[in-house]
DNA sequence: GATGTTTTCGCCTGGTAGTCGATAACTAGA
DNA sequence: TCTAGTTATCGACTACCAGGCGAAAACATC
């Protein structure tokens, strides 16, 4: 028997297949989420997330890296990583797509110039989204909430250096209720997700102790807790 | 300008997609993973997962319980939740897939009867897989272990009703180290993942205290910590 | 200096994980 | 019936961590 090579036939159907980024930032002291305004039908008018289909010799986070060019300068998305595939029959009408949904976060430092159809919207004060879109900015908040608390995702939101009242109200934006800026420093440095530097920042117009200034110490996604309970022995 | 209709040209390139399911289950006190063997090229005799492509009328879940049935009674798959979706160009020798994967779970007690090509692997000691299958293993046990700890997802592992004696033996062997029966009492009885019932198991052989009966409180998929750092305040 | 503002540190509390030894509740056999 | 063996369960103890609060530090302005 000849060996498989390529051409030799899959029996499986085929199928259209997009992905789309729920590309995430803090705004002044909001959650965002990166939208574009439709100017074609359906759904004409309403607000969509980036995205589009794959190319012949493009791997799906290659994909949806392309498709995000045409909105922000992907280099200021610091972190980018895949969240669940969708496969309702009809969640396009013209075809049945299937779309794998990505997550990207944007740090709140930076401000990509954007396409004139393109904006941020606070993610407790959407508009009306195109197709299923809502689901997959859901799923992305809920991914981003539950990191916060046992990865390092933060670093992915803020600035490379910044202050603990700046990551409170960073992480209290990012999580939706406020949080004290004692135990956030003493979690995130016991865990060694942030250290503390030799600079200090300047005080802003009415004084007070100027702040010491943090880093991330690393800036790609580790996990920092192993969920606490039901560890192995010593 | 009229609106859009099934029909109308979408401009995303197609691709076979399938499905492939990670059913895990303890075995004989060593977690396994059900594997089929290959009867045609491409990976002629290697061992493969169950899985398959997906019909226009079907969901990915839809049609990966589809496909388990030809393996597996699906009534005996207690838990079902997608895994990611891999891209590679060449993960498959004939044509480029997109494959889908999903992570099943199976009660250690239940038997089901299997077709004469598929078997249990325990997890270390796995034989030469087909394709990029590996991967998905990996990701599903990654996943199953660290939702053993902050969800009640043991339930799809256990029979309805145990002993701690039991559960202890099913957790060490799922997450690959022993732990104490005191403390995994404690832990996921406060949480109330699983309760004592009246009932008592009737001792072996050598004798022997009866040991209590439990029940996992809930048979759906639950997370019982909210990850414990960063809480919201009181 | 005096006052106001902001940050940071130390102390306290409560809750949870993990371990270990004592006790309970059975079987089997003398 | 009593004793030894076996297994399960409970209570006590330790260690660690999250979370909160107030005092003190370190700046600004006047």
């Amino acid at each position: 028997m000849p060996a498989a090579k390529k051409g030799d036939p899959v029996n499986f159907p085929s199928y259209p297949h997009e992905v789309l980024a729920v590309v995430l930032s803090v705004r002044d002291g909001s959650l965002c989420v990166l939208l574009w305004k439709r100017a074609q039908s359906p759904h004409r008018g309403r607000w969509a997330l980036p995205g589009g289909g794959v190319e012949p010799v493009q791997r799906l986070r290659e994909a949806i890296t392309g498709h995000l060019a045409a909105k922000v300068d992907v280099r200021d998305v610091a972190h980018l990583e895949q969240l669940a595939t969708h496969s309702a029959i009809d969640r396009d009408p013209r075809a049945r797509v299937l779309a794998t949904g990505y997550l990207g976060l944007v740090p709140s430092d930076v401000r990509p110039t954007l396409p004139s159809d393109t904006q941020w919207h606070p993610i407790d004060d959407l508009p009306r989204t195109a197709f299923d879109h809502h689901y997959f900015i859901e799923a992305a908040v809920a991914r981003l909430r539950a990191k916060l608390s046992y990865t390092n995702i933060g670093f992915a939101l803020a600035p490379v250096e910044f202050t603990i009242a700046e990551l409170r109200d960073l992480f209290g934006a990012a999580l939706g209720y406020e949080l004290g800026a004692t135990n956030l420093t003493r979690v995130l440095t016991r865990r060694h997700v942030i250290d503390p530097t030799e600079r200090r920042a300047t005080p802003g117009q009415s004084g007070g102790r100027p702040a010491t200034v943090y880093t991330f110490v690393a800036r790609e996604l580790t996990v920092t807790d192993p969920f606490a309970v039901l560890r192995p022995p010593r």
